[in-house]
DNA sequence: ATTTAGACTTGGAACAATCTTT
DNA sequence: AAAGATTGTTCCAAGTCTAAAT
């Protein structure tokens, strides 16, 4: 060092790997992340290794980096004996480690391991980016079961943080994280009973928002005209929640995460107002950095009142105030608390997102269809949904090349189409000619070459438009999260569409409630 | 009334397994 | 059977919201 080898302490050594294995990311080529990195680094050097590794810029990852590209290469590589092996493996940790019981019944743990040490990637511009998220040992850990159960021993050698006995939560185990300085838990599965309850509940709450959300607009249009300012700000803000299905954006430590915003977090700078636009009126557009630092960008024609409303909350403030000034989440969920039990800001995503698919179920399905279809359907129903939500995500890698093959596909098709179009006409002159039953049938034979070659051109189309539209859409989030599974379970059964080819085992388990009690006739 | 801690849901990317094509 | 594409699974960060503390 530098240009010569240098023996690290093991310490040392081992972070210097997580650089390593990230040396291909865009992360290690950042500012922030870098400096991070090194200032972490060095803490845990040998005051040897400080006195030598100055400058990060020196030090050369890429034997290390090496190193790693081949021993996972090593791994792909092994034989199909050696895979199992190691899946089996696997397979016994889970079995042993995975499951707990609860109320008698043996439930799937979601998460049943500690996150190992690394470098914390946080998202967007996020000023703790390349920082060391340390070991968690035995110490860090606080065990939570029954007074009466096995308590799990700690490691030979160790102990625990804490071991207590609280059935008011239901998380398994916790321990505080270094970056961020937050808890984590371990917690059950989604195909548990718990997990699938409470997520019953949360549709019920988002259906019973349907019988009042009509009060619900009439109350929060009649207080745009309030004369109480914050409560003229939160009615503009509902309105945000609800038409657009904003996330409630609660209030962030300056400096400590990325900067982004949801409705109520919302600041000057991130809207703009224009009172005629492409031939619509009172038109806001909306730029900002939501969660995840995805980008929510949106022109959206409002109502005069609101626009009216929105240039008086902008007024005498700078780009970086906070549009809504007076307005916190904790209010407007008091106020929803109070119009409905149990409404809080993100039932409305939840109702918008689950209407929306029932919705559109209704409208794009045609009963005459066949099942591939029916799912084009199904999925553009759901891709409504995710606009709607903003789930966003990168173009895939290999989009373009995928995309430019099914061209290839298509033109290849079409070509076929083609020619099958002058056989057809070939083979009628033939039959104006002759006028004899062999030619005849020759017609009849190509006609039906050229239906279905148009049949199988049709099908190519709407695959490269369903793909084409899908391009930077994330279906997951919403059906994982926001729409009510009987509704897909009700159209599956309706259409005589296998539950299967919607939703994987996995989904099936999470679902396994609501495939148990939706019927056909299910309305959301 | 406001802040903070805690618990839980939501989110896209990375990784792994499987299917399809060559 | 290898390579490439697609689909399923895991990971863990980043939200929401409530309850407790101040």
């Amino acid at each position: 060092f530098p240009g010569k080898p240098l023996k690290l302490s093991l310490a040392t050594e081992e972070i210097a790997t997580f650089y390593a294995k990230m040396l291909d990311h865009e992360y290690t080529t950042k500012e922030i992340f870098q400096n991070n990195f090194f200032h972490d680094w060095r803490k845990e050097m040998t005051s040897e290794e400080q006195e030598i590794i100055q400058d990060l810029a020196k030090c050369d990852f890429s034997e290390i980096h090496k190193y790693f590209v081949e021993k996972s290469e090593a791994r792909k590589a092994l034989p199909k004996e050696e895979k199992q092996k190691l899946k089996e493996e696997a397979d016994k940790i889970q079995e042993e480690y995975g499951y707990c019981l609860l109320d008698g019944h043996r439930e799937k743990i979601g998460n049943f391991k500690t996150e190992p040490p690394g470098l914390f990637r946080g998202r967007g511009d996020h000023p703790k980016m390349g920082m060391l998220k340390k070991r968690i040992m035995p110490e860090d850990v606080i065990i939570n079961c029954s007074k009466d159960s096995k308590i799990p021993e700690p490691p030979e050698g160790h102990k625990w943080k804490e071991v207590r006995f609280d059935n008011t939560v239901t998380w398994l185990a916790s321990w505080t994280e270094n970056i961020q300085n937050t808890l984590k838990y371990i917690m059950l599965n989604p195909s548990s009973k718990l997990k699938g309850e409470k997520d019953w509940q949360k549709y019920e709450v988002a259906r019973r928002l349907k019988d009042v959300v009509h009060e619900i607009r009439a109350r929060y249009r009649a207080d745009w005209k309030s004369k109480e300012m914050k409560n003229r700000q939160r009615a503009v803000a509902l309105y945000f929640i609800d038409k657009l299905a904003l996330r409630a954006g609660n209030e962030k430590e300056e400096g400590e995460t990325a900067d982004t915003v949801g409705c109520c977090s919302l600041r000057v700078e991130h809207i703009k107002l224009h009172p005629r636009l492409d031939g619509q009126e009172h038109v806001v557009e909306f730029d900002f950095l939501g969660k995840d630092s995805i980008r929510y960008y949106n022109k959206v024609s409002v109502e005069k009142r609101v626009f009216k409303n929105l240039q008086l909350f902008m007024k005498n403030k700078d780009p970086s105030d906070d549009l809504f000034d007076r307005l916190t989440t904790n209010f407007l969920n008091k106020h929803l608390q109070h119009l409905m039990d149990g409404l809080t800001a993100k039932v409305f995503r939840t109702y918008n997102a689950s209407i929306t698919l029932q919705e559109q179920l209704k409208a794009l399905t045609n009963p005459e269809d066949n099942v591939a279809g029916k799912l084009l359907s199904y999925n553009r129903a759901n891709r409504a949904v995710a606009v709607l939500c903003n789930h966003q995500r990168s173009v895939p890698k290999t989009f373009a090349k995928s995309m430019e093959i099914l061209q290839a596909k298509i033109d290849a098709k079409k070509k076929q189409v083609e020619e099958a179009q002058q056989e057809l006409k070939k083979a009628e002159d033939e039959l104006e000619d002759t006028k004899d039953a062999k030619a005849e049938a020759n017609v009849e034979k190509k006609k039906k070459l050229l239906k279905r070659l148009e049949e199988q051109l049709a099908r190519l189309n709407v695959q490269a438009t369903d793909k084409e539209e899908n391009k930077q859409i994330a279906l997951g989030t919403s059906k994982l999260n926001y729409l009510d599974p009987r509704i897909s379970i009700a159209w599956c059964k309706k259409f005589g569409v296998p539950i299967e080819k919607i939703y994987n085992k996995t989904q099936r388990e999470k679902f396994a409630w609501a495939i148990a009690m939706a019927n056909e006739d299910f309305e959301f």
